[in-house]
DNA sequence: CTCCAGTCTA
DNA sequence: TAGACTGGAG
């Protein structure tokens, strides 16, 4: 008994076949683009597709064939003629690699298009997803596409949890794409994904009664399409952390005049205890805000309140404040002011600062 | 505002 | 593996 590969594994040729059916019968025939197998005119169109939709692409693409017909005329023209014809299109690196392609094309393959999708691949601007497209399309090539579409098709359908974009779960997707290749057909397979992706199997509300992948799809199943493909991980921004003294006195607490730049800069806020890091209430921590409190009198007791999390757009701050009791004051500078803990509303300090100081007015919540 | 998209480059 | 490119969608 043969041991199944992971390609066998996969493979699954009804898959192919109800994306060749759906394609012929429901998908799109009448691009400027389809319904030929001109490796130019395939090229041209997958080359303006990339990070382009079709209705902007439409604009173009007739004007650009009338003035470059052949990959010979577009190896010729001047470069200020190129990017002219492409100018409004964007991402003019395509452009710039579309005119150096026809260039290699012409002098290295005569002004044909190599029909293996490895060949084209090592061409200025087509990757291997675009290889793979004109040669499939060209000359019917068994060779897999993997675009922003097919992610997601195959994100809902097989019911991927991991972020596509990632290289192991992009590398699994890959050979999940070749070993799905139909036998026949590719051309038809090839546009049906790209429908399928464009007209049903949408970013949002996909239409899932009309797709041809229903019975099959782990997030139709699942209820799980407007959860797949997961989107990028946010990058966990940085993460800061700040000790703050709640110096307290007959009813005021210290304020301390911040630099003028940076974060909170020119409010008042509490002071800040450099030196340790603001996250541990353990002694060391204690014995570094009795250190501190010194300044502004003779520390009698202290005590750690609820720490807080402040979310800014760029990190995350974490605070710990400490309430510091004195039994005599001094000590303090001109860049300190002690303010009637009645009178905190009108204080201008940054809202975390303001909050934690108004839980702390009131009575019984702090002890 | 954030997310996303193929290819190329750092 | 992150970022640049550029514009559209949400």
């Amino acid at each position: 008994m043969k041991r199944l590969t992971e390609f066998d594994q996969l493979a699954d040729p009804t898959f192919s076949q109800a994306v060749i059916d759906w394609q012929r019968s429901h998908g799109r025939h009448t691009l400027p683009w389809q319904n030929t197998t001109d490796a130019y005119r395939i090229w041209l169109s997958e080359i303006m597709l990339q990070q382009t939709q079709v209705a902007a692409v439409l604009g173009y693409y007739g004007r650009f064939l009338e003035r470059f017909p052949t990959v010979q005329a577009l190896a010729e023209a001047p470069s200020e003629d190129v990017m002219a014809h492409w100018s409004g299109l964007g991402y003019y690196t395509r452009a710039r690699n579309l005119h150096a392609c026809a260039k290699r094309v012409v002098e290295q393959y005569g002004g044909i298009f190599p029909g293996d999708p490895a060949l084209l691949a090592e061409l200025p601007g087509i990757g291997r997803s675009t290889a793979a497209a004109i040669a499939a399309f060209s000359v019917g090539a068994r060779a897999a596409i993997m675009d922003g579409n097919v992610k997601r098709v195959f994100a809902r359908v097989f019911g991927i949890e991991q972020y596509p974009g990632e290289k192991r779960v992009e590398d699994a997707l890959w050979r999940r794409a070749e070993a799905l290749l139909p036998e026949t057909g590719v051309e038809s397979y090839t546009q049906g994904l790209m429908d399928l992706g464009a007209t049903l199997c949408t970013r949002s509300r996909p239409d899932c009664p009309r797709c041809p992948l229903r019975e099959r799809c782990v997030a139709y199943a699942t209820g799980r399409t407007a959860e797949l493909p997961v989107r990028k991980p946010k990058k966990t921004s940085p993460e800061k952390r700040a000790a703050l003294l709640v110096v307290i006195d007959g009813g005021q607490v210290l304020l301390e005049q911040r630099a003028s730049s940076g974060i909170w800069g020119g409010l008042l806020s509490l002071p800040e205890v450099d030196g340790h890091l603001g996250g541990e209430v353990d002694a060391v921590a204690a014995a570094s805000v009795v250190a501190a409190g010194a300044q502004f009198g003779t520390v009698d007791e202290v005590e750690a309140l609820r720490p807080l999390v402040h979310v800014f757009t760029h990190y995350k701050l974490h605070i710990a404040p400490w309430q510091v009791r004195l039994s005599a004051r001094g000590g303090a500078t001109g860049r300190h002011v002690w303010w009637d803990l009645q009178a905190i509303a009108d204080a201008p300090l940054p809202a975390p600062v303001k909050k934690l100081l108004l839980e702390l007015g009131r009575p019984g919540l702090f002890g």
